[in-house]
DNA sequence: AATTTGCGTAAGTAAACACTTACATATATA
DNA sequence: TATATATGTAAGTGTTTACTTACGCAAATT
């Protein structure tokens, strides 16, 4: 039984480094440096985000030699949509222009009451 | 113009009282005191976190004498959504038979090469 | 064997975050 | 008109975040 909590998805990609990262290693593997490459940052500094994505399963790495290749496992993301998705009837235009019907059902029973 | 940079959905989303706050108005529009009762912690700090999260759309207020009540404006979520389905590709399951029978092909054709 | 390369991690830091309490203000009620 | 209610906001605080530099270590190269 782990003490510490685990990182969390939403967290994880709240970042915005975080998601370029994604972004960048969603193509294809790379390993650490080839990443830092592509940003300002220090190399460490990608590291602990490395280190972040890998903590709550978005990257995983797979060692070679003395490079370590990051690999993006992206189904980890469904955690996030299926969070959004139970929200669609919500804002779904189709399910609107139903709630407007229901609405209106309503009303009118209201209005036969009175 | 204005200076301040906008709040981000990535980032309201990412705490996970503002989450609850999001599931708890979804269904209902509701004041803030009466948000305030689902939760443990103080009056200020729920108005804090409906601040953040009208400031990037995710709610909006409608003013009724004293009260404010507090609508959830749920599309504003698709930004999320948008971004994580750009990946589905690198994830789905078909994809990934797809990919495994493109690699094939790349093999074969390397082989054919030498 | 010595050096270079690719990386993790520790320590330090400034800024952001998630709260709190205290107070101010507008609206509703007695 | 006085009081109660619903709320925003300022100020203070401890914790977390996103970095930095410095260092260490193992694998590859010379």
């Amino acid at each position: 039984m782990s003490i510490e909590a685990r990182r969390d998805v939403f967290q994880a990609i709240a970042d915005p480094t975080r998601r370029q990262i994604i972004n960048l290693i969603a193509h294809k593997s790379m390993n650490l440096n080839s990443i830092t490459e592509n940003f300002e940052i220090s190399r460490p500094a990608i590291s602990q985000h490395i280190k972040i994505l890998t903590e709550c399963g978005i990257v995983i790495i797979r060692q070679k030699g003395r490079e370590r290749f990051c690999e993006a496992k992206l189904d980890t993301l469904s955690e996030v949509t299926d969070w959004i998705e139970q929200y669609r009837q919500f804002w779904n235009e189709k399910f609107n222009t139903l709630d407007k019907y229901l609405n209106k059902v309503q009303s009118n029973n209201k209005l036969k009451k009175k």
